[in-house]
DNA sequence: ATTGTATTTTGTAACCGTTACAAATATGGT
DNA sequence: ACCATATTTGTAACGGTTACAAAATACAAT
């Protein structure tokens, strides 16, 4: 799941993204952290080094990062989306109490789940919910 | 994850719920169809025969039905929460071309997916994304 | 049947995360 | 410096969901 990126602008690059200033900021929120944030919460957390950041910019650039799939999103909460720059196919946990998401390994080899023929499945998730370690 | 339910009204009343004609006939479409639909599928086929029917009160009635635990929500598509009748645990496909969720079977004792200490696991999710049979 | 009370339903407005869009700004080549 | 292009920004709109109060319904007691 997670991967150490050695220079973000580079790594942009080379996924055909122009390395902007606030494509770096944010790319670089996402593998510090790797705390599957909110929108709200790399925003929050950018806007006072970039005092004119616009939240426009911070989901025009996950859209981005989406369709040049370096980065996943995480469909968990009902309300808001979360964000994810390990790609890997791996779980999820969510904590009700605090609402945090912590990954969770998963080896394919020991998964069986048959999908019926003629189904062609691009993308695997799994998440489960409960009580984090933090929490209990 | 499909149960048979006899008299939905005995059914309600069992789970502590007041049978209005609302609520029978939203579970109804539920257990007729399931097809883990979303609000607005309910209402459009709910309204014809429930001229008065107001979208509040699907919202209203699922939400108490899943208070109740009779019905689960599923988070699978970013923009709208789909619900379903089966609440065991077991598996979703969701084809990108035509929208539909369909059920996957789950042997949990095939499945091996270590959870850390801890952790306190009171939901388990499964899902894939793809092409459907009918879109391939 | 009538009254009174609690429950359910309804319609409207508000809420909030997300997107559309056009103007402003920045970038890069000439 | 100038132009063309790409990016960012701010605002308004959009859509699913919820809050809330009024209207309708159910139900028990008289
Ligand atoms: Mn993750
Ligand atoms: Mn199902
Ligand atoms: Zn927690
Ligand atoms: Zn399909």
């Amino acid at each position: 799941m997670k991967q150490r990126i050695e220079d973000v602008g580079e790594f942009l690059k080379e996924n055909g993204i122009k390395p902007s200033y606030q494509r770096i900021k944010i790319y670089e929120y996402l593998v510090k952290y790797y705390n599957h944030p909110t929108v709200d919460m790399i925003y929050r957390e950018l806007v006072p080094k970039i005092p004119t950041l616009s939240k426009t910019t911070v989901y025009n650039t996950l859209n981005l990062f989406i369709e040049k799939k370096i980065t996943a999103i995480i469909v968990i909460d009902e309300n808001e989306t979360r964000y994810d720059a390990g790609t890997s196919v791996h779980g999820h946990f969510q904590c009700n109490e605090c609402a945090r998401i912590d990954d969770i390994d998963i080896d394919l080899s020991k998964i069986e789940i048959p999908i019926p023929e003629h189904y062609e499945v691009s993308e695997q998730h799994f998440y489960f919910k409960g009580k984090c370690s933090n929490c209990n």
